[in-house]
DNA sequence: ACATTGACCTGAGAGC
DNA sequence: TGCTCTCAGGTCAATG
């Protein structure tokens, strides 16, 4: 699920909820999916007491800073998600990460695959130059000029251009193709070779379907029906032109898209 | 440089 | 019903 839209989904949940809540406790009960060199111990020492003040989402990752020098860094793999309530002690199926509060509230990290981080960093801006983060996909830094530069100088298919978290960062599997639908472009057409007019159009529909999601949510049920997310597999039909969905295989994933609308050349 | 593959995990769904 | 296979919104390392 977690791609830029469902992680400032997050960020809004968890700024309805968790702000401003001084953690008491923290349990890990998946310890794999903390960051590189952290033990729960650690993570449970230097937050115990702390209150989480403010979050930012750049790309797919979810800071939160608390009132101390450090900050909470969430990733969400294909699974993760956030689940605030009342603390009782059967937690839900899944829980990685438990941050108690408090009030006798938690915030359950909750990842099935167990892919994902729990990190804590002292300098946000450092991790995300660590992690090799391109611009987020909504900075306002990245206009129209700069997206086109950032596409002409690279040779790569167009779909892994949007997919690659260090040139631009929050753009996965699902929502490229829907952009890649709206902007009626083919997976495979390769960077250097758009025009103008086509990476304008595509930076317009990188906007727009990145704030519908939002507003939608990241709910594909409330997404407009001119869009290709909520028949976004083999044999269904086309919003715009009836035809078939196809499958075909691009930056080693499965992308969808349609073949009479999307052409290749 | 760029693309592909397999690995990391677990569950859901298809097919037998 | 139960088994086996394939695939899934993420990233990383190794390989062509």
């Amino acid at each position: 699920m977690p791609e830029l839209p469902d992680v400032q989904v997050f960020k809004q949940y968890l700024d309805a909820t968790a702000l401003h809540q001084t953690v008491d406790k923290v349990e890990v009960m998946v310890p794999r999916l903390l960051q590189k060199g952290l033990s729960a111990r650690s993570l449970q020492y230097r937050l115990k007491g702390r209150r989480f003040e403010q979050t930012r989402r750049h790309g797919k990752y979810l800071l939160t800073a608390t009132d101390g020098a450090e900050s909470l860094v969430l990733h969400f793999g294909m699974t993760g998600r956030l689940q605030y309530g009342k603390f009782n002690s059967d937690t839900p199926d899944y829980t990685g990460v438990l941050f108690r509060f408090d009030n006798g509230y938690a915030l359950d990290y909750i990842n099935v695959r167990k892919l994902g981080t729990v990190g804590l960093v002292e300098n946000a801006e450092q991790f995300l130059r660590d992690e090799d983060l391109g611009i987020d996909a909504l900075d306002a830094a990245l206009d129209t000029a700069h997206f086109a530069e950032l596409a002409r100088a690279h040779n790569k298919s167009v779909k892994c251009w949007l997919m690659d978290q260090s040139l631009i960062a929050g753009i996965g599997n699902i929502y490229s193709d829907e952009i890649l639908f709206q902007a009626r472009l083919h997976p495979k057409r390769s960077t250097a070779d758009l025009s103008d007019a086509e990476l304008s159009k595509l930076y317009r529909k990188m906007h727009e379907v990145l704030d519908t999601a939002i507003s939608a949510k990241a709910d594909p049920e409330q997404l407009p029906s001119s869009y290709l997310l909520p028949r976004r597999e083999k044999g269904q039909r086309c919003p715009e032109c009836g035809g078939k969905i196809e499958p075909i295989s691009a930056c080693g994933r499965t992308a969808y898209y349609c073949p009479e609308c999307q052409r290749e050349n």
